[in-house]
DNA sequence: ACTCATTGTGAAATCGATTTCTTGTAAAGA
DNA sequence: TCTTTACAAGAAATCGATTTCACAATGAGT
């Protein structure tokens, strides 16, 4: 059966295009009787409008691109960014939008698909701190460039002249040493080995503010970074230069749930008890934190939570809307389980 | 600045449309001093042909669609299948393909998408047992209907018409349990607990193939099934249960990792030692997989691997092709690493 | 009764590409 | 030299929707 067209609905009801095109986008008035006539037909044959037509002619194609930008050694996709992508994903089809997942570096991404035109907005997950075309793009006024908006889901100072949905890091961070401080530890160690520097530096600076706060000293050497590995891998080698460490930390905090099971896994290996003789927080909340050994104390991390808001975020941008709050930033809510001891 | 479009080069050039979409689709005999113009042209403005003119005309939309059927109740996205996402995107933007991910039931999603007519062909993820959607399309002579090729990625006896590219379960089960029993286990324990209700049955049929060779009987004591809570969960409450058995297995075969670890997790927490106490086994090899404690054996699902052949089969589809082989298994290969003991 | 505003509708233009039709030119064959 | 063939390239039709334009018809206001 060849497709069903809106000459076929007319030709199907007595009218003409122009009239079903009305009932339609159901921006003008039509006879009550044609409609119904109109809406039967188009019930009867199950049409859908050509949405290559739509496009064509109406200048919006229904539809966004997220653009996942991972590193190339970046084998696997992390809990959170998926979670994310479900937000978006289902935020976005409910709206009538699809999405199409771009994995591939923002550089190349961003500049091919705004000038192929084929999405209505985009959102960028995974931004790394040199995006070119991120930079270039913000520079050229408004008037250039057929204004796709894009939303940022990390923030970042240098690109702040996107709108952006965020996780609160620094304030996310400097709560969670706060929790940890008032459980009586004084001695905390930290493991750094997310791919999103970004997130790791704000979060760092929040636990500075409250070690600072009350009075602790940053050691060096209870600092583990290793950014170019894979983050377990990080945990497990982390897990073998602390065991030699004289003086250990009460306390480690890792900087992904993914990274802290795997050093509790080595360090518990070589007969260390999380978190008797050591504990260990981690930050995400991703499915496995609960049914580790021990279940793992986290910060829970909404990623669902944030695909939604940044989808709604865009649909307001895409609406002509302006926002109330340009950049929005995702509080944590800490999960209290078994891997951090009171001291 | 207002988008460049294919007049634009052509005046830039001084020929015509048609001479430029010439070169463009490079189906017909150019003037190669034009063409270089042409191409300069091209190079110069940084056009890009507008997807929707192409579709709308040449009935191509040069994008696929992925329809990822999860359960209403599925919280989190598992490994393999974000891995079979991440083949597909890169295989099929290699070719200038767009992917779209609808995330929704195969039976509302695969109607709406077939009518709609925005993409040259889909993918279905996580098959159920009862798609009525796809059955009905089966039984539609292929006159009907403007033939958008659908590529199953779970093999299905009800469904066989359409093609496909599945892991070999029963195969890979096979092989696996003939390892086990290799290492001297006589006394099998099976935690089912997946959403993908048909690779587990197919790979039960795989173990108990095993089993009947070497003589070993199922017991059904020994086997543990929680489909409809949380895998992790699962592998908690399985760990109740076991430890409360007067005579226990001496090896557990979790059907994925997730719940192997969290079996193990739970296990461990009182007192059990694994593999000396217990061994147990899962299958997909997460990342996490290697750095628990003690690092999982298990079997590698190559779930990249599984999306990239599944964009190939579908883009032979596209161009007309015959498929040499209408479905494809893919095998598994046995990760040896500590949570395993020979006896 | 005569404007003027409000509705209702079809014809035709438009969006940006591809493809068919047509014509023109140059090279090859008779 | 005249026809045939191959190659080049423009003009125009086409894809399926939306929107502007033009024109009625109806009703309201003076």
């Amino acid at each position: 059966m060849k497709t069903t067209t809106i000459s076929d609905i007319a030709l199907l009801s007595g009218v003409s295009k122009s009239t079903v095109s009305r009932v339609l986008t159901g921006n003008s008035f039509v006879d009550e009787s044609k409609k119904i006539k109109i809406l039967k037909a188009i019930e009867d044959t199950g049409y859908i409008p050509n949405t290559a037509a739509q496009s064509l002619r109406g200048r919006s194609t229904k539809s966004i691109g997220v653009i996942l930008n991972l590193d190339p050694d970046y084998h696997f996709s992390d809990f959170v960014s998926m979670e994310t992508l479900r937000g978006i994903s289902s935020s976005a089809q409910m709206l009538g939008y699809r999405v199409s997942v771009i994995i591939e570096p923002c550089n190349q991404a961003l500049p091919k698909i705004l000038r192929e035109q084929s999405v209505d907005g985009i959102i960028v997950m995974g931004l790394k701190e040199k995006e070119e075309a991120l930079f270039s793009l913000a520079k050229t006024d408004n008037s250039e460039s057929p204004h796709v908006p894009i939303v940022l889901l990390n923030y970042s100072e240098e690109y702040k002249s996107f709108p952006s949905v965020s996780f609160d890091n620094e304030e996310n961070a400097y709560n969670f040493t706060r929790y940890i401080l008032s459980m009586g530890h004084q001695d905390i160690g930290l493991i750094d080995s997310s791919k999103d520097v970004l997130a790791v530096s704000n979060r760092k600076h929040g636990i500075l503010r409250a070690f600072e706060e009350s009075g602790i000293v940053f050691r060096s050497e209870w600092y583990f970074e290793y950014t170019n590995i894979n983050k377990m891998e990080a945990g497990r080698k982390v897990a073998i230069n602390f065991l030699q460490l004289e003086k250990k930390p009460s306390v480690v905090i890792a900087s992904e749930d993914d990274i802290a099971l795997s050093f509790i896994a080595a360090v518990s290996s070589s007969g260390l008890k999380v978190p008797d003789d050591i504990s260990v927080v981690g930050v995400d909340n991703i499915p496995m934190s609960q049914y580790s050994n021990p279940p793992l104390t986290t910060e829970k991390v909404e990623g669902y939570r944030r695909g939604v808001m940044a989808f709604k975020m865009l649909k307001s941008l895409l609406d002509g809307e302006d926002l109330k709050e340009k950049h929005l930033k995702i509080r944590s809510v800490i999960v209290e389980r078994n891997s951090l001891k009171k001291i």
